[in-house]
DNA sequence: TCACATACATACTGGTTGGTATGTATTCCG
DNA sequence: CGGAATACATACCAACCAGTATGTATGTGA
């Protein structure tokens, strides 16, 4: 119109649409979904909101990509990263990644808790959308560990009268319910103590003294 | 100015105050505290700007006070009524209070979730005065949960070798992410399991066969 | 090389928000 | 009984919001 554009580089869409989810990220994990403006995402990825509305069709389209694309690779790589390569019995293996999610704690984490969780209590009411896709990255969660329990029910060192997806759920649930708590809290230490309480939990999971 | 007043009936403060209070809950609890319109408390309360801002200086005052005097109240009765009025040991007691919450779960619940832990998950990264409200009010929760067992304690029917309050805040955390998983996947039975593994967990808190 | 789709950039809009300024009816107290 | 504090009611506002209209520079296939 009037004034003329003034800066032009290198044309980049992925790398644009990388910037936008990972702005998004960081302002929805700070504020919330609903609150978090679009503006400052912009201002943050260093892109105008004529990029952002070239790559995505919402806001809301927007924060769903940000659960698929990003969210959901960051849980599964803490939470069944360790599980997949440690060896053993998976009830050892469900302990040591409880350890090792207590003994890693970042600072963001106390604070602003779990992305998924927090995504999932602000929107799972508000935006069909937005529950199915966070209930699939939980559902990718609870099939790790349930697959785990199972392969342990097979070689039997997880005793075989729980049902293991049941018995997955409920770790899954302990521990959102935990960072929930000390996210309040903004204690670290609770967290600590709730997954070693959690790990007593798991041994209880083990066959009671012989089998058959 | 140009328009005199129309209506103006009795004058009963306390009486505009709480349906203040029992409005903004409604619409807190459905949107969560920052998405929550004050025009649509006003319109559901059935009273005016002028009456909102003549009780509470801003909309963060209402929402702790929603905190302090509709959702501590509530909270403590569903969790820690039963267990008062429930005599013998402590960990049947508590058990029977799952059970209770578990048979008498509300459509509100699964949908919306716990109010509180929807107020703790949004609020606390961003209001501290927030914070502090709640963080009294699941303190008062665990207290309940950590007086019983410690007096389960002292009559040998729980273990000593746990410390109570860590496994009171473990008990919350628990169930607090199981409303959370269940109100995203929108399942009530996925409470009702959790709540009977988290109670299968309550039995390991009995001393394991006869003490000294 | 040139038309055309892609990948942006800029400016603007209508709607909603929490909060305020101001006026007035009611109640209470001296 | 009268003034002052209380308890509202109405009208208004600046800030911000997601989304859009429009323009333009860049890459690409024919």
């Amino acid at each position: 119109m009037t004034k003329t554009a003034a800066k032009r580089r290198t044309r980049a869409p992925e790398a644009t649409r990388d910037k936008l989810l990972r702005a998004a990220f960081d302002e929805i994990y700070r504020r919330g979904f609903q609150a978090a403006s679009l503006d400052t995402i912009l201002a943050q990825a260093g892109v105008t909101k004529g990029a952002l509305y070239h790559h995505f069709p919402t806001k809301a389209a927007l924060g769903i990509a940000v659960v698929d694309e990003v969210v959901k690779g960051l849980l599964l790589e803490r939470w069944l990263g360790v599980l997949a390569s440690q060896p053993g019995d998976p009830v050892s293996a469900l302990q040591a990644t409880l350890r090792f999610r207590a003994a890693n704690l970042t600072a963001g984490e106390i604070e602003l808790g779990c992305p998924l969780n927090n995504l999932a209590q602000e929107m799972s009411p508000l935006d069909e959308d937005f529950r199915r896709s966070i209930e699939a990255t939980f559902e990718a969660w609870r099939d790790g560990f349930a697959e785990a329990l199972r392969r342990g029910q097979a070689e039997g060192s997880v005793r075989s009268d729980v049902d293991a997806r049941q018995v997955a759920t409920f770790i899954v649930a302990a521990a959102e319910g935990s960072y929930g708590l000390a996210k309040n809290a903004q204690s670290s230490s609770m967290v600590r103590e709730n997954l070693e309480i959690l790990s007593l939990f798991l041994d209880s999971l083990r066959p009671p003294r012989r089998s058959s």
